[in-house]
DNA sequence: TATCTCATGTAATACGTTACATGATTGC
DNA sequence: GCAATCATGTAACGTATTACATGAGATA
């Protein structure tokens, strides 16, 4: 997602190809699914809908209420839904950086046929595999070696440098069993 | 860490209070440590040391090379050095949207004595332990209920969001899970 | 000969957060 | 009476990424 729409332009689309909402309810929709851990900023959705607008990528129709602020309900519109399939569909290129190309794809992906969906899973897994083979195998030692300022221990520093490695892997390793887990599911069916 | 420096900042002055280091150096360290996973630009390293030469955290020294660019040796000042270790110390406020400002702490933290130290770790977990029952008794049923669109099969795709569900409830698993094991490892004594 | 590593940076752009601004309704 | 929720947004700021720019020395 690297040129074009990004990952919040990625979401609004999903959420608005299921039904057309508010700028509000998406967000509180986002709350308690796709960015329950990350909440979105309303401040960050009003503008994003505003350019996708712009691009043709969704419409609003207002709703009147007295006294109250217009609702603008948002729907996407042809080209947003055809874009947005595209980018499902399309062939899954792995982010060293960052798993959330991968996850988010996963999270519309009742909107992808199985065959498609098994691809971009077996992708995403088989680089996991590589980057935590070249994580468990970094030698934090080497870092101990580095002639340090005098007053420091540097033998306890690296203990504490092997526990955040550690973090890091166990974060790796959950990933990938996660990715394993919905192989499974989905090789037998979802 | 909202005002003032940010994490790369922080970072930067925990390496330059182990060794000086250039920019290049600085970089190549957070790779393969801090920063294994999402590696920094050097593009974002310069300008920020630069910064904090301005700020008076740091200074550098410049070693000419016959032919080459001329390096810049970064050590941290006196000033550097009491902000960061005053960070390292002060009363540790877990983010709830991200765990780097307590990872970071921690990658430092044999700076720091042993009961501050336990105490920001407890504070942290105590924190996640809350968020994590918020996070398993949240009701994504409540989104199939939903009005979609007629042709959707919304039970499932609410099957893909309870598996999407629980990517990120085994990160967070993971994540108290490793607190818990810190806390071990430096009650017993590191 | 060509690519990689070393070593420095700037400029433009994209993305995200915080603060500010407004105002009605609902629940405690 | 006060806070929270609903509902819209703008402006300023801070952070991060990508592209651009330069050039030597080492390695394949």
């Amino acid at each position: 997602m690297a040129k074009g729409p990004n990952s919040l332009e990625f979401i609004l689309l999903g959420l608005l190809t299921l039904r057309p909402s508010t700028g509000y309810d998406l967000k509180k929709t986002m709350d308690i699914s796709v960015r329950y851990i990350s909440p979105v900023a309303l401040s960050q959705i009003y503008p994003t809908l505003k350019r996708m607008t712009q691009n043709g990528l969704v419409t609003y129709r207002l709703v009147e209420r007295r006294g109250k602020t217009d609702l603008k309900i948002y729907s996407i519109t042809r080209a947003g839904q055809e874009l947005f399939l595209k980018w499902l569909a399309e062939p899954h290129k792995p982010d060293p950086y960052r798993f959330d190309t991968f996850t988010l794809r996963f999270y519309f992906s009742s909107l992808l046929d199985k065959a498609t969906l098994l691809n971009h899973i077996r992708t995403e897994l088989a680089f996991r595999q590589v980057q935590l083979d070249i994580a468990r195998n970094l030698k934090l030692n080497d870092l101990g070696d580095m002639a340090p300022i005098e007053e420091l221990d540097m033998t306890r520093t690296v203990k504490f440098w092997e526990l955040y490695h550690q973090y890091g892997l166990q974060f790796m390793e959950t990933y990938t069993n996660w990715l394993k887990y919905i192989r499974g599911v989905v090789e037998k069916g979802i």
